[in-house]
RNA sequence: GCGAGGAUAGCCAAGUGGUCAACGGCGCCCGACUCAAGAUCGGGUCCUUAGUGGUUCGCGGGUUCGACUCCCUCUCCUCGCACCA
């Protein structure tokens, strides 16, 4: 078979499957629904998207060859923001994107010139999808393709929010966000240039009076105020006097910014020289008035600006004020302490100050030792007993809402340390967004039922459902509304667009009746219609469409639902599949639950991580060209299983293609063989296995199990089966019945080559509705298989000692055939209770006390035997009378040939060659001379 | 840092208490075919060795008559940690 032929027919099968797929609902057929995340359609298909709908789809034709109908289909995400960003960056000439998409993507100019309008690029990437999707041979359903942007489908998700709404899960609610001004909107850590790490802290801000204004302090530890002794100000910082909703407050420049983008109205007033500030007294209700301190340290970038000193409990402002007091400055200050913590004395942060050596306030171990006061203090510290005398753990909420209440303090978010950039190259601040809408995750009741619908769903591998167990618990709001990208607006406030993830979760209902949805007007489809459809309320009668194709729609998607499997990377675990469990559940009733998932591994091109940015891809559409569409399939879900990571390494991907050229080599050359030989029957009775093991395998979504078994296994069947063949014969009729059972066999994995062989072996129609081969127990043939096992095991010890000896001095071999009592110790051995103390047991024979030491050393043998042996084998040697002497005997002819030696076969008993005395069962003693 | 999973011979990888020196593939080596190369086919591939024995399955301990397999410590890797597909 040559290169181009492989090409030939997989062009030509591609053309004919191009409707072979649709699927409508049967009468009397087992359903079987599968599905896989869809892709977001913003550049071209590499091998890792392969994997991704190939293994799927070697599940399907698995299903439809078994006799299940099979919907398998596909549709393009384009909901989100991703194209706006890579128009807007083609459009500016982004050197990097239009290299990416001229040079990596092979997007032709005329059509890059058009990817200045987002929707371009979708467009031109889901059909380039569908093409190169259909070359890999999947069996999609085409017809049901839709983006998610159809009207249709916002008419869809429109009803199903509408749902949500109204089951209170969506609400309204105010959230910190990674802001960026200049793009005017919220940032995710991909956006980002610089700062991916950080995160958003919640401050508290203790309010201190001076006068007529209000100084805020940020600080973590609110239950600390008693303890304030002082407050540090940057005396070369310029703070700012504002007027802060209606209230005079002082703080950094940075803090007012700020503070502006958290939902306050910030209008400056003046100046004031943190200078001015110096011992000037702030008052608090907790700690009564303390004077400012001057620190250099105080960064006006950091939260307010302002920092309360709590010497007792924190080693910074300890070390600052001990600094200070050096210099003979505000030794009137002592730390007040107001927490006790086991293994620190009196004061906490003076004891790890001194205890660690840390001389001044610029040391880098400073950051540890702060980290390990603050931890100790809230894991193990208690407040005093005139503070409360709780663990700081409570106490710390307890005081800060209290502070919240009485004392004015309100919440301030900034990042810890970082410095966060925009990838427009602006800086990135927190901003409350307001009005935002959130999917209510964190509702207990909700999540309750998740955990219970989560013990019905069949998840593989069986790893993930703890994974899967923790994201339910971990998951809290999810803010589900947008304000810019493509999508659907939330019915209920059309100000807001439907998040991507939160459009994704319910479309696998969508798809069972997709194709005939599309051809209905979009302002036909009413929630009442929707709500007829998929939920049976409401009458058929008095829609917007005629009675029988609601109908008829209700009855399609009963029909199909629930999906029995869908598939998708392990990345999406944590948001995506869990999402749909939780909306599924909202929007259906228990039988149209989820039914499974199939959780991918990731793709590795080479060694190295797959990364479209970094240009390391190795584009599907190229190695489908360049290898055949059966190769990439049988590379992609044999290398490893689908939850497994796999690697592409064009190494092994030739040597796949090669291994489809040899099964194609050896099924053709079979097809003429006729006639029939002793060995057939081994070969059709281990052919019953191999069919057993794949479809075990493939039950259980092990493709590369599955392969191993049927190609592998086969195969190395195969070569045995032609070793025991008489000489000059190449095969026999029983080759067509294999080639039969294993055409069909591989048709799953690799469908062109296999309808190619179909044919060429003398069938006709799609292989892919061709009947799945079952195992037929009664073509098992025990007896003949432990002989040519015992023959194989044989050979391999013979091949073991002529690969030691000096081969032109040998001339025959002798086979000792173990004795008739020794076998009988094999069995008493076998059926021991305790393999181990089996002496005592055998020497109660008289006829075994009468050998002596030949039969305790028999036994110590055949037990060390009987442990190397794979127990299956060692029941069938037991259960089966096999005459080891009539097996050699009918093999000496093999024999001979194999090794050009000559071959006799001895009973053990009628030697007196001490080699003889060796032989044991299914292991005969081998001489040769 | 937290959560989940993982670490097996030159590489990939199977293997969950005795079937294990460890399936299979790749690479490499030898042989057959060929004028030759490639492809194909057969054999070999830890050290030793008449089919045996020894030392191996991230590091270090432990349980057991016996551990790649069970338990503990540590090291390293992958994925996720959210408003993003």
């Amino acid at each position: 078979m040559s290169k181009f032929e492989m090409k030939e027919y997989e062009e030509k099968y591609c053309r004919e499957w191009k409707h072979a797929f649709e699927a409508d609902p049967k009468d009397g057929a087992d359903k079987f629904y599968i599905n896989v995340a869809y892709p977001y359609p913003s550049g071209a298909m590499h091998v890792g998207h392969g994997r991704t709908y190939i293994a799927p789809d070697v599940i399907a034709r698995y299903r439809r060859m078994q006799g299940r109908h099979v919907l398998f289909p596909m549709a393009f995400h384009v909901t989100g923001s991703p194209v706006i960003g890579i128009s807007k960056r083609i459009a500016r000439g982004d050197e990097k994107t239009i290299k990416l998409y001229r040079d990596l993507y092979r997007v032709p100019q005329d059509v890059l010139n058009r990817f200045t309008e987002p929707t371009e690029i979708v467009k031109y990437f889901s059909d380039e999808y569908e093409r190169v999707m259909s070359s890999c041979g999947l069996s999609i359903d085409w017809r049901r393709r839709f983006t998610t942007v159809y009207p249709q489908y916002s008419k869809f998700i429109e009803w199903q929010y509408k749902h949500l709404y109204e089951q209170n899960r969506v609400r309204k609610g105010a959230h910190p966000v990674k802001f960026c001004p200049q793009c005017d909107n919220p940032v995710g850590d991909h956006d980002l240039l610089e700062g991916e790490k950080a995160e958003i802290v919640k401050y508290t801000l203790v309010m201190f009076t001076w006068g007529e204004y209000k100084v805020p302090c940020a600080t973590l530890r609110p239950e600390t105020t008693y303890g304030v002794t002082n407050l540090w100000v940057n005396p070369n910082v310029t703070y700012k006097k504002v007027l802060l909703d209606g209230e005079k407050w002082i703080l950094s420049p940075e803090a007012a910014h700020k503070l502006s983008l958290q939902e306050h109205e910030v209008k400056e007033e003046g100046e004031i020289k943190g200078s001015e500030l110096i011992d000037q007294k702030m008052n608090h209700h907790m700690c009564g008035s303390v004077p400012v301190l001057p620190a250099e340290f105080v960064d006006p970038d950091m939260a307010t600006g302002i920092v309360m000193s709590v010497p007792a409990h924190a080693p910074f402002d300890y070390i600052a004020l001990r600094d200070l007091q050096k210099q003979g400055k505000y030794t009137d200050i002592t730390p007040i302490a107001l927490i006790t913590v086991p293994g620190f004395g009196q004061f906490p942060a003076k004891d790890a100050v001194e205890r660690s050596g840390i001389a001044d306030q610029n040391d880098p171990g400073m950051e540890t030792l702060t980290q390990e006061v603050y931890s100790a203090e809230f894991s193990s510290g208690k407040m005093f007993p005139q503070y409360g005398g709780k663990p700081v753990k409570i106490a710390r909420e307890e005081y800060a809402e209290l502070m919240r209440e009485k004392y004015g303090s309100i919440i301030m978010y900034d990042f810890d340390n970082h410095n966060v950039m925009c990838r427009c190259g602006s800086r990135v601040f927190v901003k409350i967004l307001k009005d935002q809408w959130f999917l209510q995750y964190s509702d207990e009741a909700w999540k309750k039922q998740i955990h219970e619908q989560l013990n019905r769903v069949e998840l593989v591998p069986p790893e993930v459902r703890t994974e899967f167990e923790r994201t339910i618990d971990w998951l809290k709001d999810w803010a589900c509304s947008r304000r810019i990208g493509l999508g659907t607006r939330m019915p209920f406030d059309k100000n807001w667009l439907v998040e991507p993830l939160s459009d994704s979760t319910i479309y696998m209902a969508f798809y069972t009746i997709a194709h005939k949805l599309l051809q209905i007007e979009p302002e036909k489809l009413t929630p009442e219609v929707f709500d007829y459809v998929y939920r049976g309320e409401g009458s058929p009668d008095n829609l917007p469409i005629p009675k029988e194709t609601a109908e008829d729609l209700r009855k399609e998607f009963l029909y199909w639902y629930p999906y029995d499997f869908r598939f998708s990377a392990k990345d999406l675990i944590s948001n995506h599949l869990t999402f749909q469990l939780f909306h599924h559940k909202a929007l259906f009733p228990e039988n149209l639950q989820p039914k499974g998932m199939v959780v991918f591994g990731m793709g590795l091109l080479e060694g190295a991580k797959m990364s479209s940015s970094k240009g390391n891809v190795f584009l599907l559409e190229d190695a489908v060209r360049d290898l055949g569409a059966d190769t990439v399939r049988m590379f992609l879900v044999g290398s490893a299983e689908p939850w497994q990571d796999f690697d592409w390494r064009k190494e092994l991907v030739t040597a796949t293609k090669k291994q489809i050229e040899r099964f194609h080599t050896t099924v053709t050359e079979g097809n003429d063989a006729s006639g029939s030989c002793d060995i057939d029957k081994w070969l059709i009775s281990r052919l019953q296995e191999r069919v057993k093991k794949t479809d075990e395998a493939l039950q259980l979504f092990q493709t590369r199990q599955a392969l191993q078994e049927a190609y592998f296994g086969i195969d190395s069947d195969l070569k045995w089966y032609r070793r025991r063949l008489p000489e000059g014969v190449t095969g026999s009729a029983v080759l067509k019945e294999v080639n039969s059972v294993w055409i069909r066999l591989l048709a799953p994995f690799i469908p062109f080559t296999c309808q190619n062989l179909w044919e060429f072996t003398g069938n006709s129609g799609n292989i892919a509705f061709a009947q799945w081969p079952t195992a037929d127990e009664s073509k098992v043939d025990e007896p003949v298989e432990l002989a040519e096992e015992l023959l194989i095991r044989t050979t391999e010890d013979i091949e073991s000692i002529i690969k030691l000896i000096e081969i032109e001095k040998a001339s025959s071999i002798t086979l000792f055939v173990a004795p008739e009592w020794k076998y009988g110790l094999f069995r008493k051995i076998a059926n021991a209770e305790d393999r181990n103390n089996v002496i005592g047991l055998i020497m109660k024979d008289e006829e075994m006390k009468k050998r002596g030491k030949e039969a305790t050393d028999a036994t110590k043998q055949i037990t060390t035997l009987i442990h190397r042996l794979p127990p299956d084998l060692v029941g069938l040697i037991e259960k089966n009378d096999v005459s080891e002497a009539k097996v050699f005997e009918s093999a000496v002819g093999f024999l001979e040939r194999e090794y050009g030696l000559k071959v006799k076969i001895v009973k053990s008993d009628e030697s007196s060659h001490p080699k003889a005395r060796q032989a044991l069962p299914f292991k005969p003693a081998i001489l040769i001379e």
